[in-house]
DNA sequence: GTCATTTGACCTAA
DNA sequence: TTAGGTCAAATGAC
């Protein structure tokens, strides 16, 4: 269903390329006529048909471009992790994403089931690096609370569903979904929807770190045991596995608009006791022309994972899952401390607030505060 | 006892 | 009709 998704959208990619080629001879052939004979050639005409062809070439590219950026997954740095949207988003166009998705949220007639209407919604594949703690990248600084669990047709992984721990007290609306690559179990596609209103935004975004929930157990706990539910009977894994895993963490954040916004952002790692992490994602802005956003600066070598944070934090995957991806441990080293990142979806993608739990950039102060939810340019609901 | 997670049921959009 | 998203009772952990 996704491939079949993912498919089209390499073929209409390709036709939009194609189209574009052709007329771009079109118009060279065009040219060399109009080039090559008298003054007189140059008429009204001819100027429309040139501008119709440039227009046609600019828009078939665009389209092209647009695809791209839409499916991560055919980025350069993106590698596997395009497993973009839903597949039912899939099926769209790059833009489709604001006015399917977030159409999609309405309001239930008697208000007991609240469907954001309008909502600002966009998602970040995030890689795990299974040295640096596996909360890392999914926590996100504020306190979730699961509130369901879904298998999606077509995905081997259920998505899990999670809520602001302050939607009742504080009336905090937003919302995340965390969804498994069916590719690499060591990517999640994690979609945020709402805006924070609760005071662990401006905690987050102002992010001291850790500090922590006031919960009993770390806010991913759950989360781990949803995604490696196999594993919390083994997160005490002999230490000479988890030292191979004790790699830093880095990131690469992708996104096609963003290069305009993109953010120097510190190195990562992962706090063992933080609660509040930074995500390093970006706002993508709705007007800003993207390319591929490479963090380089992430991937500072500067990076230094703390040591005791991973074996104290990564749940192990069992060898028969593990195992496949990663080839055990080598494997992880070739993933070698590699949180990739990407940004995709919305008009209001941005830098996460996430100030969270269990990573951290570089330090507290150096945290982009200006997460999007207070970006009073960027529209949540 | 409190709080978070699990999970089946329900609702809505496509 | 189907699938995604949410609710809420049941269950478990602390």
């Amino acid at each position: 269903m996704e491939k079949s998704g993912d498919w089209e959208q390499k073929i209409n990619l390709v036709n939009e390329l194609t189209e574009g080629m052709e007329l771009a001879k079109q118009l060279q052939m065009h040219l060399n006529v109009t080039t090559t004979t008298t003054a007189t050639s140059s008429s009204s005409s001819s100027n429309e048909m040139h501008e119709s062809l440039v227009l046609r070439i600019l828009n078939s590219y665009d389209k092209a471009l647009s695809m791209l950026k839409w499916n991560g997954s055919l980025g350069d740095n993106q590698q596997t992790i395009g497993r973009s949207e839903s597949p039912r988003s899939l099926s769209g166009s790059p833009h489709s994403e604001d006015s399917d998705l977030e159409h999609k949220d309405h309001e239930h007639k008697n208000g007991s089931r609240k469907r954001k209407s309008a909502v600002s919604r966009w998602s970040k594949q995030v890689q795990i690096c299974p040295g640096t703690g596996l909360e890392g990248p999914l926590d996100d600084g504020f306190s979730w609370r699961k509130y369901g669990q879904k298998d999606i047709l077509g995905a081997k992984y259920p998505r899990g569903y999670y809520r602001c721990t302050h939607r009742n007290v504080q009336g905090c609306l937003a919302t995340k979904q965390v969804q498994r690559s069916d590719d690499d179990p060591t990517i999640f596609e994690i979609t945020y929807r709402g805006r924070h209103t609760c005071t662990s935004a401006a905690a987050a975004s102002h992010s001291a770190p850790p500090s922590s929930s006031p919960k009993k157990q770390p806010p991913n706990t759950a989360l781990n045991s949803q995604l490696f539910p196999q594993h919390q009977q083994q997160q005490q894994h002999p230490p000479e596995n988890l030292l191979d895993f004790q790699t830093g963490l880095s990131a690469i954040a992708s996104s096609g608009r963003d290069a305009g916004n993109q953010l120097s952002l510190p190195p990562l790692y992962f706090s063992p006791t933080s609660h509040v992490e930074a995500e390093g994602s970006y706002i993508r802005s709705p007007s800003v022309p993207d390319n591929n956003l490479i963090m380089g600066n992430i991937l500072s070598p500067s990076f230094v994972p703390p040591a005791a944070s991973a074996s104290n934090y990564f749940p192990v995957p069992p060898p028969n899952e593990m195992t496949g991806v990663f080839g055990r441990n080598q494997a992880f080293q070739g993933l070698e401390s590699e949180l990739t990142e990407i940004v995709s979806g919305g008009k209001s993608a941005t830098h996460s607030p996430t100030a969270g739990l269990d990573f951290q950039f570089g330090g507290s102060d150096q945290f982009e505060p200006s997460f999007p939810f207070d970006d009073p340019d960027l529209e949540f609901f």
